[in-house]
RNA sequence: GCCCGGGUGGUGGAAUAGGUAGACACAAGGGACUUAAAAUCCCUCGCUCGCAAGGGCGUACCGGUUCGAGUCCGGUCCCGGGCACCA
């Protein structure tokens, strides 16, 4: 055994072998109970970052325990191939988008590799890749078929000047990234997704995920938002063109309180009245500036104008203005509002603003009364509100309904509402359809021919896929539009001449079902095959909270299409390329889960991980042209004050300061990411994945730092020392039995102390960092124990067999070369994981925490088994309580077993 | 703006069901070894009063519940993630 520790030695041996000997491979004819343990593919950007790392390593330590708790384990690998970046760089380098991201892939492939995962790397896939999104073409002609893909119009983000769709981080202060001009909001005809079909389902099913963490499901069920409303039909008089104006309101027991109605700006009413008023035409305009992104929609000045028009109180009749407003959105609901100044936030800022009445019809309940300021008093002059009141409460001022409670008077308001045909209670989702059409060209060609005589014809199975051209020069805008050979085509089913739909697939609709194509990668004849079945769901899912919200909500609404479409039934084994489909479950889609199959395939994703981010202090300098120039912390040198915070940095090359600009994941843009390549290089696979799962616990976020690597690797150098030592004085069989002194004895208990602790860390609590620690201090124990006799070699050889197998999932290379030196012969991939030996662990003396009055006072140490009676006298009796208890009788004595007693005076 | 998280020593973090705050590391300081340095090993290390023994304070801030609160409840501030075309 070499005395030093040479990483770059053991892990090139390590990864050759489990490459020749296909150590990874997963097969569906195994006895064992299967664990399918996957990470979030990558997008293939260029190189690794931090947080794939992060990501992969947390993904790897779990399945390489389940591995050796004898699962049999599937990981798979695979690349995120199609999206906007490959489209920048080809602008940027004069690459074509297929050339760069293969490229990428190339190179990423080797980095994961160098890292030393378990990964199936046979079942790797690219979703740029005609067999694969050839699958996803012929779902959607399915989904098509079945009605659950529709057209319409929807709004985007158009760059007057590049005359192109722009997404919403392109836009940066409502100005197109490229042109700089302002950005517009233009309607386009898209293809939508019906996911709102499955929002019950969705939302249902979040109840049935016991293995997501609760922050997700809960950030799910809000963004889903099913609220219970009432739609409420304002009348118009003759000259509005229609009969009513419909709003929908969660509050309909405020409706006496509503001084206005306000409209979006591409609401027909505000379109006819700004027929004749150029004032409002301006405004409407106006409207039209700026991105569609919700969060600048929100964060935006609200502003209005009147359009003249009135409608009229369904109950009292009275004419109330209608308004135009900016923050009422055409596609929510009915793109109008009845507003409440009085007991709404932003309806009342609109009144303060334009002057508009605020008429107060709801006072807090009995219980409530006098905590609430004056102004909201009933009988106070309404123009004295100072806030609005948006709680509950009771009515007043309101008719018949006054003196109701709140929830009472929706009941009722939306009942005599629906006698006078006036309204109904109504259930809505926030969620709305998932439109996927994207005006780009590196992304998966929707497969539609534009027939002039059949419309919209879905490409018949044997004519896919429609291959998208890799060979292009992009500039501004997608080739696809610019190449008539490629999208001229005769119908396929008239045979007249057509044209091919040139808008391709939002590439969130890739990401959305990969999970299950690792189960059948290689298979040309269907989508997927039994070995889904067999693999599915994922018992582990591990990726980025991140995409808590959008990745996890579509590949959920996947999973629910594919099993809808017949997928994962018994008849999936048959080729379901032009097959015919089963029946359509009868009532609507989302209605009738009953009828489904069992609840284990309902839902991708058995249990979720979601990791924090790799984040880092960023650096930048601004630039004349008022742009910034961001420099990478390596290239900074940072002075810190007495107490070790940042206080100034300077660049090292020219020595002259920098401005912080604060922390933030890792991110191209920000130029803040650190290569994990150097880390490799320098140390090893093995130091990288002990320090990323050492710093900080998977759910939280990592704030880069290179000291703490330093120490990773001084523990594996301290590690490697240890076990050449120990073997240098040649080999012993670890401790089976026999007398122990009382620090033999300790040493023991404390080793299978850790056993069961990093046993639960890893496998329940999913938290690498502490396993570590706990063999850190297990390693410092041993380091103390001395001897060199038989039974305390014996011990010692147990100890670091353990620690070597404890330790094979975090850092699998250096663990396979300890124990090949430990046990000569072992199979390091067949090794099983330490089983905690119970009777190491029994001990006849506990140490107690004396407290009096809650405070720390001393401690004691008692029999293992003491009555609480016992312990009460013996800490009664104790010095420390005496001394502190000053005379004063005990009031109260708290025994909390195996903890502490708290003596109250 | 809305939804979801987070805030503990100089730093990363630990405290798992309300029960010893600071495990394990990093950095720093001191020492040993060395001609010297690196490496390695040993010691100190929340703030504060005290020669010491031993006190007091302390988990972003304010308040509450409890014998006991980093942990639970109400409010405030700050930081991060998401907001439907970044992935």
């Amino acid at each position: 055994m070499d005395a030093n520790y040479r990483p770059e030695l053991i892990e090139a041996e390590a990864q050759k072998q489990w490459e020749t000997d296909q150590a990874f491979r997963a097969t569906e004819n195994d006895g064992r109970p299967k664990y399918y343990c996957l990470s979030m593919f990558p997008y293939p950007s260029g190189k690794l970052h931090m947080g794939h790392v992060r990501n992969y390593t947390i993904g790897d330590v779990l399945a390489r325990y389940h591995r050796m708790k004898d699962y049999n384990v599937m990981q798979p690998m695979g690349w995120d191939a199609f999206g906007l970046p490959a489209e920048n760089a080809a602008m940027a380098n004069k690459v074509a988008p297929a050339a760069w991201t293969y490229a990428n892939i190339d190179y990423m492939r080797q980095q994961l590799k160098s890292l030393g995962l378990a990964i199936d790397w046979s079942r790797e896939l690219a979703t740029c890749k005609p067999d694969y999104y050839r699958w996803e073409q012929w779902l959607f002609t399915q989904l098509f078929e079945k009605g659950l893909i529709y057209k319409k119009l929807a709004t985007v983000n158009w760059d007057p000047v590049d005359h192109t769709v722009l997404a919403n981080e392109q836009v940066i202060d409502g100005c197109g990234w490229r042109s700089g001009a302002l950005v517009e909001k233009r309607d386009i005809p898209m293809y939508f997704f019906r996911i709102t079909d499955y929002a019950e389902e969705l939302l249902a099913e979040l109840d049935h995920l016991p293995g997501w963490p609760e922050r997700v499901k809960t950030m799910q069920r809000n963004w889903i938002g099913k609220s219970f409303g009432v739609e409420i039909h304002f009348p118009l008089s003759k000259p509005a063109g229609q009969d009513v104006l419909k709003v929908f309101t969660t509050r309909a027991d405020t409706l006496f309180g509503a001084t206005y109605v306000a409209v979006a700006a591409e609401h027909p009413l505000a379109q006819q009245a700004a027929a004749n008023n150029p004032q409002l035409a301006a405004f409407i305009n106006e409207c039209k500036q700026g991105s569609v992104a919700e969060a600048d929609l929100a964060t935006m000045e609200k502003k209005g104008m009147d359009t003249g028009l009135v409608a009229y109180h369904p109950f009292t009749g009275e004419a109330v203005p209608i308004w135009v407003a900016n923050y009422v959105l055409m596609g929510y609901g009915e793109g109008a509002v009845m507003a409440v100044p009085a007991h709404d936030e932003r309806d009342f800022a609109f009144a303060q603003k334009y002057g508009l009445p605020v008429r107060a019809v709801i006072r807090p309940s009995g219980e409530e009364k006098g905590v609430r300021r004056e102004a909201e008093k009933p009988d106070s002059p309404h123009a004295s509100l100072l806030t609005p009141y948006t709680e509950y409460g009771v009515l007043f001022d309101s008719g018949d309904f006054s003196g109701r409670s709140s929830q009472d008077a929706i009941e009722k308001i939306a009942l005599v509402l629906k006698g006078l045909g006036l309204g109904e209670r109504r259930t809505t989702f926030r969620l709305r359809d998932w439109g996927i059409s994207r005006q780009r060209y590196w992304g998966c060609p929707i497969p539609i021919v534009h027939c002039p005589s059949c419309g919209d014809v879905p490409v018949p199975a044997d004519q896919l896929p429609v291959v998208l051209p890799e060979d292009v020069v992009i500039d501004i805008g997608s080739p696809l539009k610019k190449m008539p050979e490629w999208s001229n085509c005769t119908c396929p089913k008239c045979g007249g001449a057509a044209e091919r739909e040139t808008d391709t697939m939002d590439t969130f609709v890739e990401s959305s079902w990969y999970y299950a194509r690792y189960a059948c990668p290689d298979n040309d004849q269907a989508m997927l095959d039994g070995r889904a079945n067999h693999w599915l769901p994922v018992d582990q899912y591990i990726g980025g909270i991140e995409h808590a919200i959008l990745h996890l909500l579509y590949a959920r609404f996947f999973h629910k299409l594919m099993r809808d479409v017949g997928l994962f039934g018994a008849e999936n084994i048959r080729s379901s390329a032009g097959g015919p489909l089963p029946n359509p479950p009868p009532g609507g889609e989302g209605a009738n889960a009953a009828l489904r199959a069992p609840k284990a395939i309902d839902e991708p994703f058995k249990n979720l991980l979601t990791q924090g981010m790799v984040v880092a202090e960023t650096y930048y300098r601004d630039l004349p042209d008022g742009k910034k120039q961001w420099i990478n912390p390596a290239e900074v040198e940072v002075e810190r004050d007495a107490k070790g915070h940042i206080v100034a940095a300077k660049l090292k090359s020219d020595g002259l300061p920098v401005i912080i600009g604060g922390i933030e994941k890792m991110s191209k843009s920000k130029n803040n990411g650190v290569d994990p390549q150097a880390l490799i290089d320098q140390y090893g696979a093995d130091t990288a994945r002990l320090f990323m799962m050492f710093a900080a616990p998977p759910e939280q976020s990592l704030e880069w730092s290179d000291a703490g690597v330093e120490g990773a690797h001084r523990f594996l150098k301290r590690l490697w020392k240890a076990v050449h030592e120990h073997v240098a004085m040649g080999t012993v069989a670890a401790y089976s039995g026999g007398e122990l002194s009382s620090a033999q004895q300790g040493l023991r208990r404390q080793l299978h102390q850790t056993i069961q602790k990093v046993s639960d860390d890893i496998e329940r609590r999913q938290q690498f960092n502490t396993a570590i620690a706990a063999v850190m201090e297990l390693m410092n124990a041993l380091a103390r124990l001395e001897g060199d006799d038989a039974v305390t070699r014996g011990l010692r050889q147990e100890a670091l067999e353990a620690v070597a197998l404890m330790l094979a999932p975090m850092v699998p290379h250096i663990c396979q070369a300890l124990l090949a030196e430990l046990k000569p012969g072992i199979a390091f991939n067949q090794a099983a994981w330490p089983g905690a030996d119970t009777s190491a662990l029994v001990q006849d003396e506990i140490e107690l925490v004396l407290q009096v009055n809650g405070k720390l006072r001393g401690k004691l140490v008692v029999a293992a088994g003491a009555a609480k009676k016992a312990i009460e006298q013996t800490a009664l009796a104790s010095p420390e309580a005496q001394k502190h208890m000053e005379g004063k009788p005990a009031k109260k004595v708290v025994v909390v077993p195996g903890r502490l007693v708290n003596i109250v005076v």
